[in-house]
DNA sequence: ACATTAAGTGATT
DNA sequence: AATCACTTAATGT
């Protein structure tokens, strides 16, 4: 939560990433109701089992979503990135249940978060605000599509290759910062394995091996 | 110098 | 492809 930025920087903000896309009526709306909130790198935003109360959309940074097991074991879900936001934590929210899922940031992010009240009179008062729910759910749908796709039919080394590559595009470098033992639990896979596919793949002189780095070659 | 954590390796299932 | 058991290397105090 941060009081520290001015409100012209919030409003410059939420039109800089929402304004092409919903009306303006309903951006004055969102800049009252809205809160920012600034989190770090690795913050967990919203875990399995909590209740959300607010939607949160991502301004700048991205966020990972992941799907947890009972016995603390996780899967990489999709990313959401600048001026998108998560279906499932809006379906939660309607309903009050409880996450199935957790989200947590993957950079230092500002995220504009929405009392949940706010959605049901959005949807019948704006066409712009249902279309943007429409829509998020439909790249929801299309990425967890392609990360099923990537569990059933590709090879864990390729599926591990996807993933460097994604995670170089989404932070915008080919320096990927992070060690074997995360990228296996995202990959849902063990450390071991990962170890010995990435030095498969720094053979092959695909990558570049440090310690808690990897470089890429290319994209 | 020592402890801690990340990464590498061989053997086994 | 996973797990175990162990080694080696890098890093922080």
């Amino acid at each position: 939560m941060t009081r520290t930025l001015s409100n012209d920087i919030k409003n410059q903000l939420i039109h800089d990433s929402l304004g092409y896309l919903l009306e303006d009526t309903l951006i004055e709306e969102i800049i009252r109701v809205g809160q920012l909130r600034e989190v770090e790198a690795d913050d967990i935003i919203l875990n399995v089992g909590d209740n959300m109360k607010m939607i949160p959309i991502v301004l700048k940074g991205s966020i990972k979503v992941s799907r947890e097991s009972n016995d603390g074991d996780e899967l990489l879900l999709y990313y959401i990135e600048g001026g998108d936001t998560c279906a499932m934590t809006l379906q939660c929210c309607v309903r009050n249940s409880a996450s199935e899922i957790k989200a947590t940031s993957m950079e230092k992010s500002l995220l504009l978060m929405i009392p949940v009240d706010m959605m049901e009179s959005w949807m019948q008062k704006y066409k712009s605000w249902r279309e943007y729910i429409l829509q998020s759910y439909h790249t929801r749908l299309t990425e967890l599509m392609e990360t099923v796709d990537a569990i059933a039919f590709m090879r864990l080394d390729e599926r591990l290759l996807k993933y460097l590559v994604d995670q170089a595009k989404l932070l915008g470098s080919l320096e990927i910062n992070l060690t074997h033992q995360k990228i296996a639990e995202d990959l849902h896979s063990s450390r071991v394995v990962i170890s010995r596919l990435l030095k498969q793949l720094e053979i092959k002189g695909k990558i570049k091996l440090q310690r808690n780095r990897i470089i890429l070659g290319s994209i």
